[in-house]
DNA sequence: CTAGAAACATTCAAGCTTTAAATATGCTCA
DNA sequence: TGAGCATATTTAAAGCTTGAATGTTTCTAG
């Protein structure tokens, strides 16, 4: 409680989620700019290329349930389609349309414009990233 | 889009989400034992004296009427007390009851145990907690 | 081969969060 | 003083997120 190592590790932690809070928002911002809302653009951009609803759902580091709604949207939206995985028949395999793919690049052009990590350099930006990979804990976020 | 820069920042992001996401998981785990949802036990973990909503709201990095709900639920449990602000009458005071009290000490207990930032030795965690204050934009987050 | 365990995706209920709008109070300045 | 604007909180609607089932398919040990 009043020891100096708790009180700093938990405004450590109320710094990470701030800054995860900057982040969103500009994403939101921009999303709204094309129509989408934050959670559709969170997924539309880690949609790098096809891939499965439970990889989507780790890159977005939500539940997959929860890509399970999204992806719901974007494709109500003619953004992705849902195929069959070409080896496991339990996948579905996530591909985007045309317009998703379109839509995509526009999108990545807005959220790298003004970067809502502007604050950092890009050697900063290194040191921080080196210090996230090594926070992280490989399995902890989804089955701890 | 393939520009690497960029490329380097979007992971970034996600890297600051995940651990964003390992915090909140962590949180929520601890929050159960207590009867608590992982939100409730944010707001109690950031209630470290008499404040008002709009302090409650920017600690816990959220909307003002996010903290309304969640000061609602907590109330209801006699965890907390709306007062009268001494100086102010728009605003509320929040105040913790004695039950709250007790409760936040043993949250706290258990949050201080098994810290998410384990990965980290106080000295990273330094350098880590310097970078995060210079990416955050003191007014962005919450008023664009 | 086959039964059991594990993994992928979905559904549903419950709870969280944001936005916009509404109410109440405070502040400024002519 | 009082009009106009800013701030604190709340409400309602829409959307997000999680956790616990469920159905299907795959894997693994015998």
């Amino acid at each position: 409680m009043t020891e100096p190592r708790a009180i700093a590790e938990r405004e450590l932690c109320g710094l990470v989620n701030g800054l995860a809070q900057q982040i969103a928002d500009h994403v939101r911002e921009r999303a709204v700019a094309l129509g989408l809302t934050a959670a559709q653009a969170t997924a539309l951009r880690e949609l790098t290329g096809p891939m499965t609803m439970r990889e989507l759902a780790e890159r977005m580091s939500c539940e997959p349930s929860n890509a399970t709604f999204v992806v719901d949207k974007l494709e109500k939206q003619g953004l992705i389609e849902r195929r069959a995985h070409p080896t496991d028949r339990r996948a579905k395999h996530l591909v985007l349309t045309e317009d998703g793919t379109a839509l995509r690049e526009r999108l990545l052009a807005l959220l790298t414009r003004d970067s809502p990590l502007a604050g950092l350099n890009p050697k900063e930006q290194r040191v921080l990233q080196g210090l996230l990979e090594q926070a992280i804990v490989p399995g902890a976020g989804r089955r701890g």
